[in-house]
DNA sequence: AGTAATATACGTGCATGAATGTATGTAAAG
DNA sequence: CTTTACATACATTCATGCACGTATATTACT
């Protein structure tokens, strides 16, 4: 077929990028052959080769097309560079916005899912294995400065350190974004509910104040203020 | 070469077992070749078409052999047939053994690790996709069932709910499971011990009873009796 | 107990198909 | 006229599944 214009080579790109990610999630990565890429996007393998060296630079280049706003916050966050809201507060909205724009911006959660669940993640020393684990160990060091600054402010709970904090919160929110992408897009709305009740319940017992003042001199933990049912 | 005796076929069959956790470990399901778990298995993929049916029969037949003890319990637990013990400190116990059975024991780990990050999870309605699905509802409810049972005896500390706290503790245990996975032997011990620490802390922080008679009348959280390091 | 018959536990070789990567063709944009 | 943005065609690789070979364990029979 004939040339196109620049912008009909973006378009065409970006449609080889949408089909990788349907096409990827439908079959899995590395079952999933080129050619059924190709044909659901519309085109050739030709078009393929000629904007991506080969399957795995594909991959890669889905993978940077979903990165999270909230990275940056966070980063903030850690570095200090915001002082004007608490440390757990803004993580735990920042948390929220994450948890739910990965369940329901269309794009994202195809991505996450073939992320978690459709690759293959060959050998330990893959690159691309080398760098999720690289932004998995970033990731926990952000939260861990956080919690370390939410202790700083007498924000952490008695009994919690920065790192039980960064574990318990980490774990949380990796649990809940891979168990809510084998669901089916129905179930979504629900259970995305039901984790952010629990992450706030989780976030709210994080952060809740001790007062050695009350309780006859021996302190006590501060009632959450959450919606409580007494059976 | 010649036939072997049944229990020298057992033994080969085990082999070919063995390797084949190893094999798909190293490079991933879908990438390895029969060829290559024949070799490490010392013999020829003539043994493994004669043991299995196919890749597919194998990887189930692997996935058979590491099922957890623990289901037991939890199992009795959530339906009341255990009543000489708090439910959140067996449910406690019994995710402490679990989380370390899957880190220190090789064979485990290594199915454990095949699961969640080098298997190519075909399509939503693949069999292996739907039991994988089905596990996980499962163990969901039972930690509902337990949860729920800690809530009649009071023992669920105010502001949870048995939904949320199944939340929480299935995300933490799912989330510090996959952490786990992807680190290597050198790491291992490390972070089990600080992924523990985080999980007694918040089962304590799950069990915390709540004194309404104390403060004035207003009631407050009994402080926790954990060791607290007070800056 | 000895022997023949048969099922078992593999090894070997081959046909098949499928996916990859590359080389080459081509028509329009620049 | 050259480069771009693809399509097409082809060679190569490679794993799978099956057919078949084969030597021994097991069993049935005498």
């Amino acid at each position: 077929m004939a040339r196109r214009t620049k912008e009909d080579a973006e378009k065409t790109r970006q449609q080889i990028l949408d089909a990788a990610a349907a096409a990827f999630d439908a079959e899995g990565v590395a079952a999933c052959a080129l050619e059924h890429v190709a044909r659901l996007a519309g085109v050739t393998r030709g078009a393929i080769y000629w904007h991506f060296k080969n399957k795995s630079d594909l991959l890669d280049a889905m993978l940077e097309r979903v990165r999270l706003p909230q990275e940056q916050v966070m980063q903030d966050l850690a570095a200090g560079r915001i002082t004007d809201r608490r440390p757990l507060d803004l993580f735990h909205e920042s948390s929220r916005d994450a948890l739910s724009m990965i369940v329901n911006d269309e794009r994202r959660r195809l991505v996450f899912r073939i992320i978690f669940t459709r690759i293959d993640q060959g050998h330990d020393h893959s690159p691309l294995h080398e760098r999720q684990q690289a932004d998995r160990v970033h990731f926990m060091t952000l939260i861990r400065q956080i919690m370390a600054r939410a202790a700083t402010a007498g924000d952490l709970a008695p009994g919690w350190t920065p790192e039980t904090a960064m574990r318990v919160a980490h774990a949380m929110f990796h649990g809940a974004v891979s168990d809510m992408l084998v669901l089916d897009e129905s179930q979504l709305a629900g259970e995305l509910a039901l984790y952010l009740e629990a992450a706030d319940t989780l976030m709210h017992t994080l952060g809740s104040r001790y007062d050695p003042s009350l309780n006859g001199g021996q302190g006590c933990l501060l009632r959450p203020a959450l919606p409580v049912d007494e059976g």
